[in-house]
DNA sequence: ATTAATCTTGACCGTTCGGTCAGGTTTTTT
DNA sequence: AAAAAACCTGACCGAACGGTCAAGATTAAT
């Protein structure tokens, strides 16, 4: 069943590409000619392992979700909120930092509707979300952290994380036309969690 | 100087089809004829008033840009932080809520590198950034919030606010595929203000 | 060594894109 | 009422799009 080294290379080559492209062009500014040339091969090569551009859409959306969902993997292990909270938050803004691009693709395609991954959202996702409403619910009842509506605390979250990726542009014009040194990213990091958690009660 | 009426009620249909279109598809998803169909106008008519599809693109953005600058007024009419950030955190939700082709048109915009507004994020939005850091230090300064990077806090309250425009076809799918409704928006307000205010140390 | 399977690619196709334009109609000015 | 200005629009254009295909080159299986 292993596939032949030439395919996996290729594949791999051109969904590299697909996500520069995607990601710098959108959807529909994105072409295969485009995606062809940062491969470096030709545009019926693509078509070769592609079927087609929405094919090859697909196949990097999936990857960015297989992404999105792994992220939670310190908030499941960690008993108590402000450790759990911080690791998935900063698991999160690592995420932007390493991959802005998949954050932007992902963006795009709900800022479109979501029309390719609705299923995806209202299935996957939506149980995703709901077993982390259950925990955060948890600690509410317990008093740990104050008494809220748990999505919401989700979609905060998820906004400012990606935040960093998605509007990346907008940020380094606003930082005297550079991006977010490493030690900027830090204090960014460190505020957004301290922001976060202290808002929740949480801290103190 | 006053235009002819003809043109001011032709440009205002035009223009708020392209709203609608480029929300919808984005700039290259978004074609003339789309938006001249939306518009009830034929194809060449756009071309009378507005040369070019980039030019119109440019009109729709400018007009979102001075609603953004504009919805700071709470933000500087107010004297201490918690009724300033509560206030500008109530209008952006607020513009969230009743504008959101705009909002998405402005977020894909910056997404994809913000190529025709850039000069006016590092001229314009980085001044308007420059008096409002300001205010938030002579705060922080008096110690009636917490020590942080300004910058870091905007761009907070930014993220957080336009996440329920931008991202709203994801939170209607983890909603039961249903938009959240009035009383779900005005308690994601609530929880937003408070979650902010009390993590910078303006409340308690 | 031969066959079979896989991979490669330039040339090509139908469609749709943004944009143009000539010529007619309507409105405004005189 | 006549002239001027503004407005309208079907038909058209070159360019670029996603996708196809036949024929050759390369690799794998026998």
């Amino acid at each position: 069943m292993r596939k032949n080294q030439i395919r996996i290379n290729n594949e791999r080559r051109i969904l590299a590409a697909a996500v520069k492209i995607f990601a710098g062009y959108g959807y529909q500014g994105a072409t295969m000619r485009k995606i062809a040339e940062e491969a470096g091969l030709p545009k019926a090569n693509l078509h070769y392992y592609f079927q087609t551009k929405e094919q090859l859409y697909r196949q990097v959306l999936d990857g960015i979700f297989k992404d999105w969902l792994a992220a939670a993997n310190t908030f499941d292990e960690c008993e108590e909120p402000v450790e759990a909270l911080r690791g998935y938050i900063e698991t999160k803004m690592d995420l932007s930092r390493k991959r802005p691009l998949e954050s932007r693709i992902w963006a795009e395609e709900i800022l479109r509707g979501a029309p390719l991954i609705q299923d995806q959202l209202e299935q996957t996702l939506a149980a995703w979300l709901d077993t982390r409403v259950k925990r955060i619910t948890d600690w509410i009842n317990k008093g740990t952290i104050h008494a809220m509506n748990p999505q919401i605390l989700m979609y905060m979250i998820w906004a400012v994380t990606q935040h960093f990726a998605d509007f990346e542009s907008q940020i380094r014009a606003l930082n005297q036309q550079q991006n977010l040194s490493d030690e900027q990213f830090a204090e960014a990091k460190k505020q957004v969690v301290q922001t976060i958690l202290k808002g929740i009660g949480a801290l103190d």
